[in-house]
DNA sequence: GCCAACGTTGGC
DNA sequence: GCCAACGTTGGC
């Protein structure tokens, strides 16, 4: 099994959105970023687990944790011309843009800011924490996740360094 | 709102 | 294939 770390705007998509969708099950539409694309198509198989980040909000950080419910299909948003994630250049018979679905677990017991992250040695390698990284999806290690799920039972991590 | 960092585009 | 210009991401 993998791990994986995906960002959206909650302004956009929450994750209470997703905890309110149908199922608790949602497809990650709109991302456009050939490597994160590939991971999606490639990678990314059912029963992944997977962090759900809030980015671009006051606190970024990680909210919650997701499982990858359906394999890489095509992103249908690209075809639709009245969508905002619509690509002309994306072809139904040739799909240049994929997503997966993605159903919600659990909020995590408190969000885990990035600057929290950020101060832990055990995750410098991570691509979320490191300087203008703009990757939305990113694999994340067994031993990042398993730290950072024990990071999260934490009151805060700076009072117990 | 600012701006650094990055990915994409397109002229050559 | 290079690279400048441009648009976007996303923390702060």
């Amino acid at each position: 099994m993998n791990y994986w770390l995906m960002k959206s705007e909650p302004t956009a998509f929450s994750i209470d959105d997703l905890k309110a969708a149908p199922d608790r099950t949602e497809h990650w539409d709109g991302v456009r970023n050939y490597q994160a694309r590939n991971m999606m198509r490639d990678q990314m198989k059912v029963g992944d687990q997977v962090f759900f980040y809030h980015s671009n909000c006051k606190v970024p950080g990680i909210v919650g944790l997701m499982e990858v419910v359906r394999e890489g299909y095509p992103d249908h948003t690209a075809f639709d011309p009245k969508s905002k994630y619509f690509d002309e250049k994306s072809d139904p018979e040739k799909p240049r843009w994929f997503m997966v679905d993605i159903r919600y677990i659990r909020h995590t017991k408190r969000v885990v800011p990035l600057s929290e992250l950020k101060e832990h040695a055990a995750l410098e390698n991570m691509p979320l924490v490191r300087k203008g990284n703009r990757l939305s999806i990113m694999p994340v290690s067994a031993a990042e996740w398993k730290y950072i799920l024990a990071l999260e039972k934490r009151v805060s991590s700076s009072a117990n360094p």
